[in-house]
DNA sequence: ATATTATTAAACCATATGGTTTAATAAATG
DNA sequence: CATTTATTAAACCATATGGTTTAATAATAT
């Protein structure tokens, strides 16, 4: 684990801006390519400047480039960091599959077990019998 | 991608509690096994009373498991709804480096084509000369 | 029975969030 | 130049968040 303090921040914003429908739903759609900030308004029963400040959360979590073309800003995706969220949630879940896993290794070795002790008994009863 | 509507509020929760600092060292303590209230709010410089509240974050999350044994509350990590939030991340993250892959694609082709529109100057260059 | 311990409940506070509406700004267009 | 278009700024509102402190509750321990 690198860290849980200084490349906190970061995950405090991505998460967060992860935390909403209408931000993933964004992203959801810059995925596809470059949108202007009204195309990324548009399907959302709010007002544009509802949508504006969504956006703003989206790029002050660096998820979100923003390129001034005039008088239209255009926004892409930037995902990488996504990345600090994602290695979170992998290392954490892979911890606890971990702890799944050792959970399960006992029962099966508990059954395997069981089964040997199955087995030599039908051998021996096997035995018995021939 | 199977909606983006329905399986939404898990999402929404799940990365709410992930986007505090405080949440996710309990989740990560957690991780090493069950631990009472009091000893889930130690490390932390905050009253029981709040730690108290981001455990039921967690535990409304989804992600946090209570055992009440007495007067004393074990928590244990309940990492599945994680696997939501990784899912999500997994797939937009794939998409988007998707992209840059296309993009890259397209200036190495490019680049290619340049090379090749090089080599074949070159060759006429020299074809002329020979 | 009384005290101690583990935890939540309640009331409160400051600040953040997610909206709204009504300007303001600045660029394209007639 | 006047207007329309794209977007943000500002002021405002209700509710949520993350804390605090001081009870309340309920289970042990003395």
């Amino acid at each position: 684990m690198t860290d849980t303090q200084n490349e906190t921040p970061a995950l405090d914003s991505v998460f967060h801006a992860l935390a909403d429908p209408t931000r993933r739903a964004m992203l959801a759609r810059l995925a596809e390519g470059e949108l202007r900030i009204g195309e990324l308004a548009a399907p959302f029963a709010m007002s544009l400047a509802a949508a504006s400040k969504h956006v703003r959360v989206l790029e002050h979590a660096g998820l979100l480039e923003r390129r001034v073309a005039g008088r239209t800003h255009f926004c892409r995706i930037q995902a990488q960091p996504l990345q600090a969220a994602q290695a979170w949630l992998n290392y954490y879940s892979r911890f606890w599959r971990g702890r799944l896993d050792t959970l399960e290794a006992l029962l099966v070795a508990e059954q395997e077990a069981d089964d040997r002790a199955d087995r030599q008994t039908e051998k021996d009863a096997g035995a018995a019998h021939e």
